[in-house]
DNA sequence: TAGATTGTTAATCGATTAACAATC
DNA sequence: TAGATTGTTAATCGATTAACAATC
């Protein structure tokens, strides 16, 4: 099944959940398309990776077609979650009504830091790293959430790992390495911003100028090169000037 | 420029800051394709969009192509960021060093509740959302988040829109509706986890029984169906057991 | 020059889309 | 039956990958 199905699938769920919610109990695929945000022909293809689940001139069940979806993404038996890193974000995760409200219950916060330890953070205390494993057993955790530091990432990591955990979603943008068989997922919320920063450009926002936009363009009308190795407009030295004429912050 | 080049170059932009950092002055597509985790091919294809900024059997300028990236990525002015919600998520983010340490620092938070109006959360105040759009001309901000319960995203998206944002990211998972020419990023932490969970199936976890996993092959092989119209296994009534023999949870 | 590495090409791979036969 | 909608096919589109000519 594609990557790209699967993240569609969770969007899906949340919508047909709100759907039965509201007592709907039948849906076509144009109907929960519009509510996802997708084409309706991309919906019915995702959807047939499931297997049939509908009933043609007719649509879909809902409350069918949301524990199918459910049974496919693995979540019916629950997920119990653990955070590492009680800073600001994890302190902030732990009592985010988003996870629990969505079936990710949060039974463990762990930091190393004794100032933290012992701490209560919404429904749960503060414990220290030593007795994650122990933890993690006792309350059949099944994700473990990266909130550390990035210089602590790879270790807890590791430590989830070992664990048991072989779930891990990570908020630190480094790089780090787990065993085959071990899923990793990194949100990195500044690469987000970014990437928000660049699609900007193109609708013409204020804050982007002329500069910016046409250093983008001029990528093929480079001057011919010095006959020594030289790199084709040196950032800080020896001008401050780039080759397209903006000036480039230090 | 394709979608996924923009998200891999936030990431090479991050490995060369650290590159630059330590003070290396020249990287291979090879050296900093590993220590992104992408392939060098792919690598140099996404860098190739930016047209030429290496050196043919030397490698790239560290702090060269950071400067090229920053400048395709649209970050050279700099972005200034206010969030609306000023509960758990929104304080946290107010306070998280991943958004000020990577080029986004929090110039304003926002919230209706009385009780949070006034209250220091690190260096920001919380305002009330009648001042946002004061505010935003006043520090000159460019990103607004949405880290209010869902059944607010869409008034404050609105709001940030009327208040100059062209660039929006919610933490809310409902679909919102922007006017043309303004970019929106959902993050939807719950749908992460639930892709997580997704993953980890067929790396055979303990969690993941039998059931589970032959519910995802057997799709093709339905019984012929009844002359009436009816779905292809009812999840509540009249039977707790579906198709294909497994008991779907309430 | 010889060695090394980039930038680009062409082939492969995978995802999206529109159209429509199947069928309720 | 007639109308409606699914599930699937085939074509299109876009991204990835490997190979290599260009060239420092």
């Amino acid at each position: 099944m594609p990557q790209a199905t699967v993240t569609r699938l969770a969007s899906y769920l949340r919508v047909l959940e709100a759907m039965a919610d509201s007592g709907i109990a039948i849906v076509s695929s144009g109907e929960l398309a519009d509510a996802s945000g997708v084409g309706s022909a991309k919906l019915r293809k995702d959807l047939s990776f499931l297997g049939p689940n509908g009933v043609r001139g007719v649509g879909y069940d809902v409350r069918r077609l949301r524990a199918r979806i459910e049974s496919a993404l693995g979540l019916e038996r629950g997920h119990r979650v653990v955070i590492v890193g009680a800073g600001n974000l994890g302190r902030a995760l732990a009592g985010y009504g988003g996870f629990a409200g969505r079936g990710f219950p949060v039974v463990g916060l762990f930091d190393t830091d004794p100032a933290l330890v012992g701490t209560a953070v919404g429904a749960v205390t503060v414990r220290h790293l030593d007795v994650l494993a122990a933890s993690c057993a006792e309350f059949e955790a099944t994700i473990g959430v990266v909130a550390t530091p990035d210089s602590a990432a790879q270790i807890v990591c590791d430590a989830l790992v070992a664990a048991g955990l072989r779930r891990i979603m990570s908020f630190s943008p480094v790089q780090v390495e787990v065993p085959g068989g071990v899923e990793l997922r990194v949100v990195d919320l500044a690469a987000e911003l970014q990437v928000l920063s660049f699609h900007g450009i193109r609708n013409g926002h204020h804050e982007d100028g002329a500069a910016t936009a046409s250093s983008l363009d001029d990528a093929g009308t480079a001057p011919a090169s010095s006959s020594r190795v030289r790199f084709p407009g040196p950032a800080v030295s020896p001008s401050p000037v780039s080759r397209n004429g903006s000036v480039i912050a230090p």
